[in-house]
DNA sequence: AAGACGAAAGTGGTTGA
DNA sequence: TCAACAACTTTCGTCTT
């Protein structure tokens, strides 16, 4: 909960100047543009979880070319409700010289502003899209969630407005189920639990509106794998990269013997990171981890008891 | 005193008749 | 719609460090 907040960045300036990993000093470091975070090849370590892309949005051909591209205007995002890509009229009376517009072409201009304005935002499933991707954003951010589980999730969003798939549900449980569902796509998964604490809905509402989406638009998400969550989980309890990959390796025998299936995901990753943690010398308690994966002491235990058992893991406590 | 342990009863959700 | 069911939680007394 502590050590690691002096590596992480809130302001974006001193990030690009971080060339080695404060933890083992090595420069080997990669960047994780989908999960957002930089981090250190050698030890694992994540040095900061707010990276952003800054480099140039397209190739480049030659070398020439390489210095003048660079970012060129907004990228096409789902998140804007016409994709960013609609014109707008100016709302000063010039033209595109600066000249000012004879005042008998100005009720022209006007109309044309007006008419510009209907297009846009013509019908009221546009108006109601405007409102919902406010809402993703607006979720996604209190929750922390990266851009491109928004643009994810809006993808969805949209394409259950297409199907009318919204009718007889409210909005802002579709808009959850497809943050929800996005955040499965993208490998960042949270619980059903943690979207029920950042709105006002409750598990079993957004669990049922995810499957009534996932049954009608076919994503074909496969059930949670618990090493997605081992990444987070290390993170908050400043557990090692060392460890999360003991944990992970845990978990890679438990799922070929197929103990994992059936289990609850954050149950099974937390149980792995308590063997891996008392293993590798980082001990946490299992109350610690259970507050962190938001399960019961008692499911780290059984779970924990049966991976020992099964996986023929030494342990001493 | 804190942590780990495990038994037993309770909870909320799924499934299948 | 109801009962069986599995996973998980709550609670609590006991043992270990």
């Amino acid at each position: 909960m502590k050590t690691d907040v002096e590596y992480k960045n809130k302001d974006h300036q001193s990030v690009e100047q971080v060339t080695e990993c404060p933890e083992c000093g090595s420069r080997r470091l990669s960047q994780d543009y989908d999960r957002g975070e930089l981090i250190c090849d050698e030890c694992g370590l994540v040095i900061d979880e707010t990276y952003i892309d800054q480099g140039p949005d397209w190739r480049s051909f030659d070398m020439k070319e390489e210095g003048d591209k660079s970012r060129a205007g907004p990228p096409m995002s789902e998140m804007m409700h016409d994709k960013g890509l609609s014109t707008n009229i100016s709302v000063s009376d010039r033209d595109s010289y600066g000249k000012s517009i004879p005042s008998k072409n100005r009720a022209q201009i006007y109309r044309l502003r007006k008419w510009q304005r209907r297009i846009r935002v013509s019908s009221a499933k546009e108006r109601s899209l405007v409102s919902a991707l406010k809402e993703i954003n607006r979720i996604a951010s209190t929750m922390g969630l990266p851009r491109n589980i928004m643009e994810s999730a809006a993808r969805i969003y949209r394409e259950a407005v297409e199907r009318n798939l919204i009718r007889g549900r409210s909005i802002s449980s579709v808009v959850i189920s497809s943050l929800y569902a996005a955040s499965r796509k993208m490998n960042l998964p949270r619980t059903l639990d943690e979207f029920a604490d950042a709105t006002e809905f409750k598990r079993t509402e957004i669990g049922r509106t995810y499957r009534f989406l996932s049954r009608e638009l076919e994503l074909q998400l496969k059930p949670t794998k618990p090493q997605l969550y081992l990444q987070r989980y290390c993170n908050e309890l400043s557990l090692s990269g060392t460890i999360r990959k003991m944990a992970e390796n845990i978990l890679e025998d438990a799922e070929e013997k197929d103990l994992i299936s059936g289990k609850g995901p954050s149950g099974l990753a937390a149980a792995a990171i308590y063997i891996a943690s008392v293993k590798g010398g980082e001990r946490r308690t299992q109350r610690e981890i259970a507050e962190i994966a938001d399960v019961t002491e008692v499911t780290v235990r059984n779970r924990y008891k049966d991976l020992v058992k099964q996986l023929d893991i030494e342990i001493d406590v």
